[in-house]
DNA sequence: GCCGTTCTGGCGCGCGTGTTCTAAAATTTT
DNA sequence: AAAATTTTAGAACACGCGCGCCAGAACGGC
């Protein structure tokens, strides 16, 4: 057909997933935006369309990259470890978060959500997908005995995802790992049946 | 002296909270603002200073109305009521929630408290404050028996703190009363020592 | 080699923002 | 009553925003 692109389009979207993260949707210009994904705002608004499409993608980006990736990875293991390997993870990445840009589910889930149906469900979904691999990992422990069947499984999968939430929140003002490994110890320690650490 | 104000200025401030509240500090206009307020932009600007004092003030205000005031009036309660009142308090609040304006502390831990000193230190000490409610509250508990021991208390009191955030978060795109709940009868359940909800 | 299409660069529009200024109105003190 | 001081009202300023427009450059199909 005709000329093609001069970048790489997944390439830029990083760059702009990264932009977002850090400062969100409204921190972010257009300018700041296409300056730092190497290209112009023309090009911007050819390739991705307006801004809050290009969040989108980046969005989705974003959840396919961290959430879906880790979900997949951690189901192979067996089920107790599962869980304990993926707050070792978050932990490890609020730690490590040096800009204080948090996990964008949950920035996406207080900046666009509240106003806007689509983000509202695309977040909705996302946690309920952490939501339910949760549960699964919760049904299999209980079966193998090494999570506690004191409590229904549905009930503490929504217990670990708010635990997740709320660390998620805490980093972003004491993300001392003492802090945040206290929260994860604590549940996961109670979810244990044996009563030792997992 | 000389003429004296128009307006009252504790109602005008609490005007300004719901604003904020609602809509945060960067989708709220200083116009919306003074429009809300009934007063003009100048008055405003003599009264609470810049755009980012009145926030300041609003959300010193939202503290001691809210936050304060549920831990002056639950301290009294026996421990383990407290914590599930507590809980219960904040489900309904974020269950009636129709505008979805969420918790304000969480807000602003991840709005303004990322690139704002000043804010970062009133979110981590407000958040300070609650945990060492939490933490008071299971070490009378652990004393009389009616919580489990086999965790210390700083330890639950993160946990506790974590799980009430995470709500918060749920709450903003799932404020679905089983959802919430699930979450709080989760960690109160296991908390407790005789195996039943409080 | 040329045409049609697409991408690139940059300017500019219209608007909304936080903030300030000026002048008039109102109230206490002298 | 007059002076002094503070609050009002509203216009105005400078700036940054998302977005669109337009000329030219670069490429594929004939």
């Amino acid at each position: 057909m005709a000329r093609p692109r001069e970048f790489d389009e997944t390439t830029v979207l990083e760059v702009a997933m990264n932009c977002f993260w850090a400062q969100g949707f409204e921190q972010t210009s257009v300018r700041d935006l296409a300056e730092r994904m190497g290209i112009t705002g023309a090009s911007l608004y050819n390739a991705f369309g307006d801004k809050r499409s290009l969040y989108r993608q980046a969005f989705v980006h974003y959840l396919a990259q961290t959430v879906r990736d880790r979900v997949a990875r951690l189901e192979k293991l067996p089920p107790a470890l599962a869980i304990r390997t993926f707050f070792d993870e978050i932990i490890e990445r609020s730690v490590d978060d040096e800009q204080r840009r948090g996990c964008m589910l949950v920035n996406a889930a207080l900046e666009l959500a509240p106003y806007d149906p689509e983000f509202q469900q695309l977040v909705a979904e996302e946690m309920i997908f952490i939501e339910a691999f949760f549960r699964r990992c919760i049904e299999a422990g209980q079966k193998d005995g090494s999570i506690a069947d004191t409590r229904p499984a549905d009930e503490l999968a929504k217990l670990l995802l708010s635990v997740l939430l709320g660390i998620r929140v805490l980093a972003r003002t004491r993300p001392q790992r003492e802090v945040l490994e206290g929260a994860a110890n604590g549940v996961l320690a109670l979810l244990s049946k044996a009563r030792t650490p997992f």
